[in-house]
DNA sequence: CTGAAAGCGCTAACAT
DNA sequence: ATGTTAGCGCTTTCAG
């Protein structure tokens, strides 16, 4: 591969002159840049991005770090992300934080040293959030509630929380459960919502609770929720792939939904589309949060101070899994 | 951020002891490695890795070039490598290939600059795949039938269609339709395979195709398959996103499966244990997959001369969607 | 067993 | 308008 100065030497010209030719950073005359693009053209040359990382300080690559690839909602994010860094020429650098062995911290400094600047979404303690400010390079923080040194990006989970929980009093439903990821982030805020608004209803809200946010699990929590002794008629999920689990299973059980249950989660992932009957969920615009965060990352890297603390409107999708037909909600 | 100069001076050593003593290239006196260690802790001191790179050549990343992150099966793979690389302390650099404005071999030249190897999993142009030899650095390609030059990983796509055709025509289906992705890896494989089969028996297989392979996709064509003068009795999708929007767009229109029509597809995604009925599908391991792909590199990497050419054992995996009740067989 | 110094390829400030 | 040169932080050969 060619290296800086043979194209300086083939056209004829300073290495310095090269530098600034290619960064657009000077012009020159006509004929010298004529022979420099030239001499670039013939060689196949490209300028080598460590040693221009190493001259400058800076990466041209941003740090996303998610729970868990496999799970869609984070997925779908990275698409976003994506998206917006390969428009800018940016590279992306991906952790799987679920594949993580030695702690949060130690992860982020190493990965901190390779990049621009770090787009999180995981669920990590509030003290280990607060530290990365102090990496000494951006980061923003997806679905984190606004924090000083950081930049976040969010929606309401309570509000989210309550939207579910209002939609399942207008359907007449009674008996409500919650299936909790506890430590997710996000889990107590949309359990709170939820149990705030059926309070006012002077209904409870029972919690079970799951050790992963996946279907395996959400399949593996149904028998043990339905088949008690006061089962509920709605139950409210952490998130879609736990819902999407606990549909299908409930499927196997013999039990009907809505019928007999309803079930909801949160994300609104395409698959909540494909179960049968199909998922009730709040949209959360997750591939455009990708993008979002990007751009803010993008802005505060050229220093342009966007707005640190972006808020996204969260939607209710209501789907066939929450609507009884007309007849069954009047007996 | 300290450098080593400053844990140099610390300990009252020389730089190059320092960079010997981290890399555990060389033993010290108990003593200075003692005043090392101490200088480092004490300055929280972590090593460059651009730096590193710079002076070594070897980046500590590799790159993992997908067709798209919202497909399942992509990132099905990027945990198995993920898995892997953060093991053995390498970062992965992501592209979404769908998301990449200006041609492959650019994008891929650039990428291949900042990483130590290449793991692809696209549909890319034979051309373009056998030129990625000419970037220097070891590239895995996923997918891809054996080639020079390349290391490549694959499961026999011919042979999997096969297994689906057998498996239908063991069912008692008569008329075939596959959905086709033109251009995409293992299209036209998937399709012989299955069209081989059915040929020996005498029976033809219509085509039809999609431009994508997604959900949306397969709901789209369900209707101009089924509702025709002669609709196919069993259809093979291209992969499983096609095949469980075609199950659901199915549902809506009052098509049973697999009483009316057999549904089948590839990849044996998560999503096909999650639509009613269930999916029929060729299972390719594809977690293990990007294992396998990462731990190939990082033997290559480590001049360990791997086996060139993996092939992975296809499994069929028999669900509702292409089993019809006994007595319905019988008719 | 430890230190000095020459690079790795590029940028940017300073000369000319 | 173009060239010179001192770093960027680290590794590694070669001396001592």
């Amino acid at each position: 591969m060619a290296k800086i100065n043979e194209v300086a030497a083939a056209a004829g010209v300073s290495i310095g002159t090269v530098s600034k030719f290619i960064n657009k950073t000077k012009r020159f005359s006509p004929d010298v840049e004529r022979r420099i693009a030239e001499a670039i053209e013939r060689l196949g040359y490209e300028s080598n991005p460590l040693a221009r990382s190493m001259a400058t300080g800076q990466t041209g690559a941003v740090g996303v770090v998610i729970q868990d690839i496999l799970n869609p909602y984070f997925t779908a994010m990275v698409k976003g992300v994506n998206r917006i860094a390969q428009r800018n020429d940016f590279v992306v650098l991906i952790v799987d934080a679920d594949e993580n062995r030695k702690g949060e911290r130690p992860a982020l400094t190493k990965l901190s040293r390779r990049v621009d600047g770090l787009i999180l979404n995981t669920s990590m303690p509030d003290d280990d959030l607060r530290w990365t400010a102090s990496l000494g390079k951006p980061v923003v923080a997806v679905g984190s509630a606004p924090r000083d040194g950081l930049l976040t990006l969010h929606s309401d989970p309570v509000r989210a929380g309550e939207m579910l929980g209002q939609h399942l009093l207008m359907e007449k439903y009674q008996r409500f459960a919650y299936i909790s990821l506890p430590n997710a982030r996000g889990d107590d805020e949309r359990r709170a919502g939820a149990e705030q608004v059926l309070a006012r209803a002077g209904l409870p809200l029972r919690t079970f609770s799951v050790p992963r946010a996946t279907v395996a699990d959400g399949e593996r929590v149904c028998a043990s929720v339905m088949l008690s002794a006061e089962p509920p008629d709605a139950v409210i999920c952490y998130n879609d792939m736990i819902a999407a689990g606990f549909i299908k299973e409930a499927e196997r059980l013999g039990i009907s939904i809505p019928h007999d249950v309803a079930v909801c989660g949160f994300d609104n992932l395409e698959l909540g589309k494909l179960t049968s009957p199909t998922l009730t969920s709040i949209d959360t615009e997750t591939e455009r949060a990708g993008e979002v965060a990007m751009t803010t990352l993008l802005d505060a890297l050229a220093g342009k101070s966007p707005d640190p603390h972006t808020m996204l409107e969260a939607r209710l999708v209501v789907r066939e899994s929450t609507v009884r037909p007309r007849d069954a909600r009047r007996r």
